[in-house]
DNA sequence: GCAAAAGTGTTCACATTACACCCATGG
DNA sequence: CCATGGGTGTAATGTGAACACTTTTGC
């Protein structure tokens, strides 16, 4: 929530002409989460922004004058990491005014849930690099807030909707589901209750597959079976707060 | 979640000057929530602009240039209800291209939580009106699509916050609190699990006072206690879809 | 006295939690 | 053989859901 930060007069009573409000560039940014070697990774860029040059950035862009702003996040997501159809989730927009040295820039934040492992070859700009979440501290702009409201909502997010699958390649052992969770949450979960948990979901099917990389016991791997899942559940109204 | 709306190709290629992407318009609308007569209501305004004139939309206004958005949201309201401190909540934006007749207008929707009661001397403007929310069926614009996005926000986050109390007045009876609750979240619940749930939160005070208006047994009125709520709570860590 | 809502406890089903041992594999 | 994680079950606790009768007030 955000209460009224500041008092002003009203100024209803000057007029404006409309053209001097189509002086506004909007642009998205995007929060691409990954997911590799059990620790949470966003995809930054250098930037090469006067002000902030050197500094590590969100991917972004502005919109086009003819596209959509959907549109605009997925043509990001394809320029820098090649990937096409990939999770995508608006989350906020940000358009303090001073937040963009070139003027007013009013950016709408998205995140994005990819397979580290699915674009690796397409990654050859060493520009970009992947960050482990924890370890960001300062960005150009304003993208330091932005990262956070973006990592508080897939905090909840995950939480009520199957997402965290798109960040795991489509077999996946218990481990890495549970340590997904783990490092999205930042808590440490019970291994049997967490598999109780997702074998009485029954959304997960086994593939009759091991793991054959790892150097202990191979465990099996699943897979999300999306027919068997349907937003129909029964979730408890409970009031919590 | 939004999945890409269409293939496009990439027109990276093709530059475009930089002063075309400042022509862009931003805008906020507010879905201003009230409840009254154990109803949800939206208040809305009859639209004056050309291609809609006659049917109803939602309080919004073009952002100055030299305004916030939070803040041209705020003017909004005190413009409108003449109410100053209310709860206001950022919710989505929206910016389709064809969205508004006038050019590239974006728009950031907000919800805002009031009590009717407060302010229905200052609604003297016979161009507002209180809907019912369930009676809305079209509005201006994307507006109809705007309302309900607002509106599943607000049932998620009556679940998890207590925003409840900014659309009653500072003292209400428990029927009042259950049957707001009845009208966001649209079902019925059960009284004495709805009063246990509340009493052992531990954030109703007892004013002492009751109710003296009703045409049957008056109830106890309470007052929500501020101090005693703090974000602390453990919500229990239950992954659930 | 009648209508309408206030106020009040218990039971059942289910979900979350805590917790310990043996097994399979790689090195 | 040792380290690492795979795989498994049960008991206790807590929460949500269902449910009925008496009391108080206005009319």
């Amino acid at each position: 929530m955000t209460r009224r930060p500041s008092a002003r007069p009203n100024i209803n009573t000057t007029p404006i002409s409309i053209d001097n409000y189509f002086k506004v560039a909007i642009s998205v940014d995007c929060v691409i989460f990954g997911f590799d070697e059990g620790v949470l990774k966003v995809l930054l860029i250098k930037c090469n922004f006067n002000e902030f040059r050197g500094q590590w950035s969100l991917l972004g862009d502005l919109v086009r004058p003819d596209e959509d702003m959907d549109e605009a996040s997925y043509r990001i997501l394809r320029e820098r990491t090649g990937l096409d159809d990939v999770y995508l989730e608006q989350v906020h927009t940000f358009g303090s005014l001073n937040r963009h040295p070139s003027g007013r820039v009013i950016t709408t934040a998205y995140y994005s849930l990819v397979n580290i492992q699915h674009h690796k070859l397409a990654l050859s700009d060493n520009e970009l690099h992947w960050h482990p979440f924890d370890e960001i501290k300062c960005l150009a702009f304003d993208h330091m807030d932005i990262l956070n409201t973006c990592y508080a909502r897939l905090q909840q997010k995950v939480l009520r909707e199957p997402v965290v699958f798109n960040l795991l390649p489509p077999k996946f052992s218990l481990r890495e589901l549970q340590s997904l969770y783990e490092a999205i949450l930042g808590v440490e979960l019970d291994r049997r209750n967490f598999r109780k948990k997702f074998f009485q979901m029954g959304f997960l099917t086994d593939t009759g597959q091991m793991e054959d990389d790892v150097p202990h016991r191979p465990g099996k791997l699943y897979r999300f079976n999306y027919k068997k899942y349907t937003k129909q559940s029964k979730k408890p109204l409970d009031i919590n707060f």
